[in-house]
RNA sequence: GCGGAUGUGGCGAAACUGGUAAACGCAAGGGACUUAAAAUCCCUCGUCUUCAAUGACUUGCGGGUUCGAUCCCCGCCAUCCGCACCA
């Protein structure tokens, strides 16, 4: 009898795959269609486990999908644009795009093995001009439809290096390359108007019934609809009122100081004027430009020596301080500082020695903010001691409307929503990107370019030899003819954020060698994203980038209205960990170490893990002798478990060598197995050498089945029976992306077929079935069982097995009783018993008479078919 | 700082979202087969009560609701992730 071959069986069942083109999506109204969608790597280089495990669950989904009749969309591409292709030319020469298509061609080549079910006649790269193009005609027409407008940003600036930085380049506060210390630089920069559509990407959120409930939240955070009060304080020397935003107007009375940002017209007008200011404003400047960078920094202040009267006593003056925690995005960029009842302000107040007023209490407690704010849940009832509105005992959110409409009423403020979502930035000073297709003329100011000239091609002629953007210091590539009035111009040499390319290949994927952005009897046809599965990293902008996208090409004809909400479904899945093995050097730092250079002994019954190592190579020695060995070498290792596999710890398996060693099928069926899909997995040598022993046993008892020769006997109908209920179970976990529960299912069937002494024809079928629920996660091996059963056809296309509802009900049931909450004891009566009788069953039971000890039950809960619980 | 999540045996986890906690797998221990090894097969395996139970305890910690809580409520603790120029 043959022995499981991984390595045979995949490439042969992958070229027949191949020749029946059984994975090429075809478009027909006979079938309903599927199209199931992983988020698409970026192409580094080398695939990872983590791309194993969501590529895997993909194929599970599209294979099944296949396999229920669907005419399944399962396509591949590439997020080829980006800073990685640029950061090795700088590190190693050569050029980007060379890089990135070599790379393609690696990732595709570690790829295919894995046996995934994708139509790779319809693949791309962003970095194609065939796909960029289309994306500078998309860009073009969201810009006539109003979509797109420029304006100043602020950026990461190194002084030293003369160019912009990403905020990963930025590390405690100063340039990865220089080490210089990071500014924040202003740039006229290009953004799409995603603010504008705030409230619909906020409402339609509801709509998204099956992306997890905690993706939709963080959503809803980050679009941050509020509803606060809008009014203007006075100035004392009659300049320009200071218009702030406040989400609790209620605090009016407490406030103790106006704040305005360091980017406010304020601070810009006395930055020009005062070199004090200058100075302050400078250092607020420095550090990065993220939101954490901004309010984990020490907060700082600067009177303006400006005074504003308080709104409702003209002769109550406040000092304008700008302040380094004040972000110009949000609201109207300045604000007032109430820090009684919020933290930041009181720190800001007690640091400067500014006056804090309380203006309301806990219901029970009295006492005045020291040095912890009092900022209880807005629901909850306080009790007013300084409002203005005669409020006494109110909530939060009471006072805060009362205090709008009070305001609106009094004629000096008025209550406006507001959104925490800013404009999307989408212009990169980088070459490795989509160029964006404007020309800047002397005469004719920024122009679109006509869509006839596009693409507009990368320059392949550029160095990386020195800072900044090639393409600003290409000698021609910026030269070009005015659109409008054929003069000459300059090209525009920032080219997109990678995230606008991942914004809509969804859509591209229906109709990938179109001649237009898409093609909208294709887009009609395969959208929506019937199931999209990616990481939880890309929870907040890719998606929601991608949904406003979607509305923006819908907008502008490039989508039906159906697609405005382009993911009907959303899974977003766990990481592949590895634990992490490292040594010490003679300072205490940890060195780090490869899993393949390491050994594990088991020394009285306990893991220890050491480096592999000469001295360790010894005929005859236990472990334990072996440990002794490393531990008075510094062989000893430190494991640190559950890490996110990264190069630099390098606790990293390369599935390729997982796929030679093992075969595609076990890696597969491991990534599967041993965690729910949306948490993390352990990746564990021994859980990998058990999945492959678990799929050679398979093979074992198929080839056993498949020569013997029993007859039919009373065994049949039980294997048949846990067969159906296999059926049914491993469907609904299939269904329900509870992968690990399936395959748990299938490890104990596969022990029932095992024990089984069914004849030869009963578990031939349980087998061929057992194969075919296999197949979704373990495709290569499921074929040849399917074959050595004799199956008809390749079991990818056969249709799922369906669970026989007759064969699913038993006659009996085991009912634990419960005394008091606590089992005690379990009868089996018949599944039909009435409840009158089962509770008769259950009280006769010698447990519940000895508890009862001759007195009468308190009360009998009966759960028909689940439990009893006897109260005494 | 703000936001989001997670926590169950030595380990990964399951429990049909209120009804027998620990299915399934790993690791470990014992045994069979074998000259031996590999492979395979069988048994044990949450903790404690020196053995054992049809005994007690057990789902991060402390409370609560309920006949009954891993699941619902309140309060803590710990760990992980995201924060707009990484993809």
């Amino acid at each position: 009898m043959s022995r499981y071959s991984a390595n045979e069986i995949e490439a042969k069942w992958q070229e027949a795959w191949d020749k029946a083109g059984i994975f090429t999506a075809t478009r027909s109204a006979d079938k309903p269609k599927y199209y199931v969608l992983e988020m698409f790597p970026y192409p580094s280089g080398r695939i990872h486990m983590g791309h194993v495990r969501n590529y895997t669950m993909g194929d599970v989904i599209a294979r099944y999908k296949l396999s229920t009749g669907h005419n399944v969309l399962h396509p591949m591409g590439w997020d080829a644009f980006g800073m990685p292709a640029e950061n090795a030319a700088m590190a190693i020469g050569g050029h980007p795009k060379e890089w990135t298509y070599n790379n393609i061609a690696d990732m595709r080549g570690q790829m295919k093995p894995l046996g995934l079910s994708i139509d790779w006649s319809r693949e791309f790269a962003t970095c194609d001009p065939e796909y960029y193009g289309q994306q500078q005609a998309l860009f073009l027409d969201m810009l006539e439809a109003g979509l797109v407008y420029r304006k100043n940003a602020v950026v990461n600036w190194d002084p030293v290096d003369m160019t912009v930085l990403a905020n990963e380049q930025v590390e405690n506060g100063r340039g990865w390359r220089s080490g210089a210390l990071v500014e924040r630089r202003e740039l006229t920069q290009w953004f799409f108007k995603i603010s504008s559509m705030s409230e619909e990407l906020l409402s339609a959120l509801d709509t998204l019934e099956n992306w997890p409930a905690k993706v939709r939240l963080m959503q809803e955070n980050w679009i941050g609809k509020s509803r606060g009060l809008e009014f203007a304080f006075e100035r004392t020397d009659g300049g320009e009122p200071i218009t702030v935003y406040t989400t609790r107007p209620d605090t009016l009375m407490g406030a103790s100081f106006v704040g305005i940002s360091p980017d406010h017209p304020i601070a810009k007008q006395l930055e020009a004027e005062n070199p004090k200011v200058a100075e302050f404003v400078a250092e607020c400047r420095k550090g990065g430009t993220t939101e954490e960078a901004i309010e984990t920094a020490e907060k700082l202040g600067f009177d303006t020596g400006i005074r504003v009267r308080h709104p409702l006593d003209p002769n109550w003056e406040l000092p304008v301080w700008i302040a380094n925690f004040i972000l110009m995005d949000y609201g109207t960029g300045a604000i007032f500082a109430c820090p009684a009842h919020d933290q930041r302000d009181l720190d800001f107040c007690r640091k400067y020695d500014l006056p804090v007023i309380d203006t309301f209490f806990a219901l029970d407690d009295d006492t005045p903010v020291d040095n912890v704010a009092f900022v209880p849940p807005k629901e909850q009832k306080v009790r007013w001691v300084n409002h203005f509105a005669g409020l006494t005992e109110a909530t939060g959110q009471e006072a805060i409307d009362a205090t709008i409409d009070f305001a609106e009423k009094a004629g000096w403020g008025k209550g406006v929503t507001k959104y925490r979502l800013r404009d999307w930035g989408l212009s990169r000073q980088r070459y490795w990107g989509c160029p964006i297709p404007v020309v800047h003329c002397d005469d004719c100011g920024v122009v679109p370019e006509k869509k006839e000239n596009l693409p507009i091609r990368l320059p392949d002629d550029v160095t990386f030899d020195k800072p900044g953007n090639p393409l600003d210091r290409h000698p021609t590539w910026r030269d070009c003819a005015c659109p409008c009035c054929g003069k000459p111009a300059k090209r525009e040499t920032d080219t997109m954020d990678t995230f606008v390319d991942s914004s809509w290949y969804f859509a591209r994927f229906t109709a990938p060698r179109a001649e237009t952005p898409t093609d909208l009897a294709e887009a009609e046809y395969w959208m929506n994203v019937d199931q999209y599965i990616g990481g939880i990293e890309h929870a907040i902008l890719h998606l929601l980038y991608s949904r406003f996208f979607a509305r923006a090409m819908h907008i502008t004809g490039h989508l039906p209205k159906k697609a405005c909400e382009p993911f009907d479904a959303l899974f977003t899945q766990g990481m592949v960990t590895h634990e992490i093995y490292q040594t010490r050097d003679a300072k205490g730092r940890p060195v780090y170490h490869l899993p393949e250079d390491v050994i594990e002994l088991n020394v009285d019954g306990k893991r220890q893990v050491v480096l592999r190592h000469d001295l360790l190579v010894k005929e005859g020695a236990s472990d334990e002798e072996l440990f002794l060995i490393a531990k008075s070498n510094d062989l000893v290792v430190e494991t640190v478990p559950s890490a996110k596999m990264s190069k630099s710890k390098k606790n990293v398996v390369d599935p390729v060598s997982i796929i030679s060693a093992f075969g595609a099928d076990t890696a597969r069926w491991f990534v599967l197995s041993d965690s729910p899909p949306e948490r993390d997995v352990e990746w564990t040598a021994a859980g990998a050498e058990a999945a492959h022993k678990h799929l050679s046993r398979v093979y074992r008892i198929a080839s056993e089945i498949a020569a013997s020769d029993v007859a039919a006997n009373a065994a049949d109908e039980d294997l048949l029976r846990e067969m159906h209920k296999t059926i049914r179970d491993v469907t609904n976990g299939i269904e329900s992306f509870g992968f690990n529960a399936s395959i748990a299912k299938l490890y104990a069937f596969t022990n029932t077929l095992a024990k089984s002494k069914a004849g030869t024809a009963a578990k031939t079928q349980a087998a061929k079935t057992l194969a075919q629920l296999m197949s979704p996660m373990t495709p290569h091996l499921s074929e040849e069982i399917w074959q050595m059963l004799s199956g008809e056809g390749l079991v990818a296309t056969a249709p799922w097995p369906v669970a026989d509802e007759s064969m699913l009900v038993d006659d009996t049931v085991t009912l634990p009783i419960q005394i008091n909450g606590k089992r005690r004891a379990e009868i089996t009566v018949a599944k039909d018993l009435d409840k009158a009788e089962v509770e008769k069953v259950a009280l006769s039971t010698e447990a519940v008479q000895r508890a009862l000890d001759g007195a009468s039950p308190k009360k009998v809960i009966v759960v028909p078919g689940r439990i009893v619980n006897v109260v005494v």
